[in-house]
DNA sequence: TTGTGGCTCGGACTTTTGGCGGAGAGGGAA
DNA sequence: TTCCCTCTCCGCCAAAAGTCCGAGCCACAA
């Protein structure tokens, strides 16, 4: 009896190459592939794979809440995150989310056939890379960024376009005095010491995009 | 005779998989590959293939780097850049570093096929999309930014970092009046209000990376 | 030689930013 | 009801940021 696998990932070439080389594995079958989140979670539903190889960044719904609905609606299924580059939260997002594997996609093929057995007998399995990171992040004793108010959030996603304080007062309709007590508040939760910052802060955290406006 | 190929590109997950489907087509064949662009450069000059299939993100040297010096070296092998993502400057950069051809990743495969052949026989070829970015970006009569100097470049780099005038100041070795001269000549050309609109742009054109610092 | 442009500063000035303390209104939980 | 949090705003103030003008130095090109 094979290992059932679902491939989640939107980029055709990525889903060709993990077809074509897991294929050559007999004891490995594709069953499925996905090019977005929600299609990710529909197949899942549909096949009951094994395993689903899951990229992090795909259009639609994201990896992170594939992983996370895929968990809870098939606990035998397995989710191993496959992403291209390390990114620092990723990695415990991930984990987080229900994935039972962090891998790269430079992993080389033999090592990404083990890790998917692995994956299939219930055994964490991590890049060193990213188990490294993992280790790092850990011990630096998270800095445990206190969490904003949905106000401030929506003040920091403004900011985070460059606005300066008057012009965020307009668009929110309220003082500039106020928004200078967000901004006052923002900069002392995320522990940075100025506005800009904090904006480089919230786009490393993804709350707005860098091709945004 | 057969169209001799060589792949660069830093995931091994993408290299196999390219060289799995390309190798199904008997016009095509795969005769190494790179992992980074000094490879590249390398492998090119050693094997003199027909068509470089060339990841613009790489590390080591990127992609546009060594197309410009493949192109320079081999004036016969084309390279074709292939990327995951459609990055506005990007394509009007490959195109200018002398690429044929500027294709996405999640290009189906008898697309790339027909691709590979064409930029073999000399002919261009664009993704769609890509094409209609270029058309977009020609008819959007570039903004012009206007070139910053190198010392200027160094002072923009430190304040995307999110560093306060007087840190700049300490870390180049010179006045905080001076600093403020080039911040104010960086906001002028780059057609920005303030450093943090200018820290935030240059996150965007990738002078600095997100997880920087 | 005579520019020209880049780098370096200075003075004087306005605007923006950010901190600190206080405070009222509203909502929800104990 | 009595907190506690959030959102709102005030005044006051210091520091930072940014503009405008002028100026000296240096290297390099015409």
């Amino acid at each position: 009896m094979s290992i059932r696998i679902l491939l989640a990932d939107d980029h055709s070439v990525v889903r060709q190459g993990l077809r074509m080389f897991l294929g050559l594995d007999p004891d490995l079958e594709v069953v499925g592939e996905a090019r977005n989140g929600v299609e990710a979670v529909r197949l899942a539903q549909e096949l009951a794979p094994d395993v689903v190889l899951m990229d992090i960044l795909m259009p639609e719904m994201d990896g992170l809440e594939a992983t996370r609905q895929i968990r809870a609606l098939l606990p035998d299924t397995e989710v191993i995150a496959l992403t291209s580059v390390l990114e620092n939260e990723k990695v415990f997002d991930a984990i987080r989310s229900g994935a039972i594997g962090y891998l790269l996609k430079d992993t080389e093929s033999e090592e990404l056939c083990r890790a998917i057995k692995a994956a299939a007998a219930g055994q964490v399995q991590l890049s060193p890379q990213a188990a490294a990171q993992l280790l790092r992040q850990e011990r630096s004793s998270e800095p445990e960024i206190e969490a904003l108010t949905p106000r401030e959030t929506e003040v920091l996603r403004l900011l985070a376009h460059g606005l300066a304080n008057k012009e965020i007062a307009r668009d929110l309709g309220i003082g500039e005095k106020t928004v200078k007590t967000h901004v006052s508040n923002i900069l002392s939760k995320m522990g940075v010491l100025s506005r800009t910052q904090a904006a480089l802060q919230a786009v490393k955290m993804g709350l707005v995009s860098v091709d945004e406006s």
